[in-house]
DNA sequence: ATCTGTGAAGCACTTCACAGCG
DNA sequence: CGCTGTGAAGTGCTTCACAGAT
């Protein structure tokens, strides 16, 4: 049985709605109260969440409910976490120390998360050395020499839109095999490797081609 | 005929396609070169693009083809930019000016594409009546009073996720009719406004899943 | 009585394949 | 001959609906 990706892309979800629910010491929850409190896809496919989508996506990985009652909030909260293999640490590395890069590093919702920034890098001379939120940033020329040194599995990339391309293609030759790429552009990389763009800007322009039929003029 | 929501997801992409082909001066593409262009897909779904995708989307819209030859980049984009609604300015305010709000108000992707920030909103005393790149922050409690009278078409959340719900509200009470959610929560707006989310957390805690299998533990 | 798990049905998007135009 | 535009075929995800468990 081969599991969609487009599975995988709403486990994170779930994972966080249930998080929230632990927090407020809910012990279960059942499959048409979970589908309510996922709200709204934020992404282009507008259908509301259905509780069928719930048990079917997460059938896919076990039987986790109880018949008549509904679902462990805890106990699914970690089995999601097992799957998508949040249970550990992973090691990043951010290159483009700009004004994005700064934000990134200093971004406090990784770390609970277990995502670690443990390299940054920029070409810049007068931010190469420099300590930034506890990290000293290195020469993106030495990208390749310093992730045969330390273990890198996830790039961040976040230099201008000209250099992300060969900065991606580096990042692959050291063997990263995930990418989290905020520059604006379509990257290209191998199908062994995983990319996911952040990209409000897209965001932004799918939203306007609803606006624009009932919009004021500016 | 109705169009797929997906298909209006892929439009910016080819949006920004065609404008990397035009600075390089490209008169014709086809297709077929168009769909090697757009790269990797950054979400879930991990099929390549393919040429006749690219044509079918396009068709909903018009004829923009010439057979044996293919596409005017200037035109396809100019075609694009106008579908979208991309031909005007759109008005934005940024709620919630901590790092990350800093970060969204000094981005200088916004403004080249038409997106401009006209107001800052923040509850904290010492932010209130500070000038942040040329934007003076007003106080969120007054949200609601201030767009009554200056238009926004596009509320940008950045609080934390404890304020994001209630923040949100306000906004679609003012009748904002698009949201750029950064706020890691899942939102709940009527159906009437569209809503999108910024999540690096969710892209990374995807790629996990497939990293999971063949990576070295930590 | 309530709610899960799941084959089967339904549906929506993608791909095919070719007519038709330049 | 090359490439678009597009009905039709194919595919894969979503929803239905109900058996089965508590």
């Amino acid at each position: 049985m081969t599991i969609p990706d487009l599975v995988i892309d709403r486990l994170p979800q779930y994972a966080r709605v249930l998080a929230s629910l632990d927090d407020q010491g809910r012990d279960v929850v059942s499959s048409q109260e979970f589908a309510e409190l996922l709200g709204r896809r934020g992404d282009g496919a507008d259908r509301p969440w259905s509780a069928a989508q719930v048990r079917k996506d997460l059938s896919y990985f076990g039987r986790f409910g109880k018949q008549g009652r509904g679902y462990n909030v805890r106990k699914l909260m970690d089995e999601l976490r097992s799957i998508l293999g949040l249970n550990r640490q992973w090691r990043m590395a951010v290159v483009g120390i700009g004004r994005l890069g700064h934000a990134i590093l200093g971004y406090q919702g990784f770390t609970p998360q277990g995502f670690r920034i443990v390299e940054g890098f920029d070409s810049s001379p007068h931010l190469i050395g420099q300590h930034v939120d506890g990290l000293t940033i290195r020469n993106t020329a030495d990208l390749e020499a310093t992730l045969k040194e330390t273990r890198v599995d996830i790039g961040i990339v976040a230099v201008p839109a000209e250099t992300a391309q060969s900065v991606i293609d580096a990042l692959v030759r050291c063997g990263v095999r995930a990418i989290l790429n905020y520059a604006p552009i379509s990257a290209r990389v191998p199908k062994s490797v995983q990319i996911r763009h952040v990209d409000p800007v897209l965001a932004l322009q799918s939203m306007t081609y609803y606006l624009k039929a009932s919009a004021t003029l500016d």
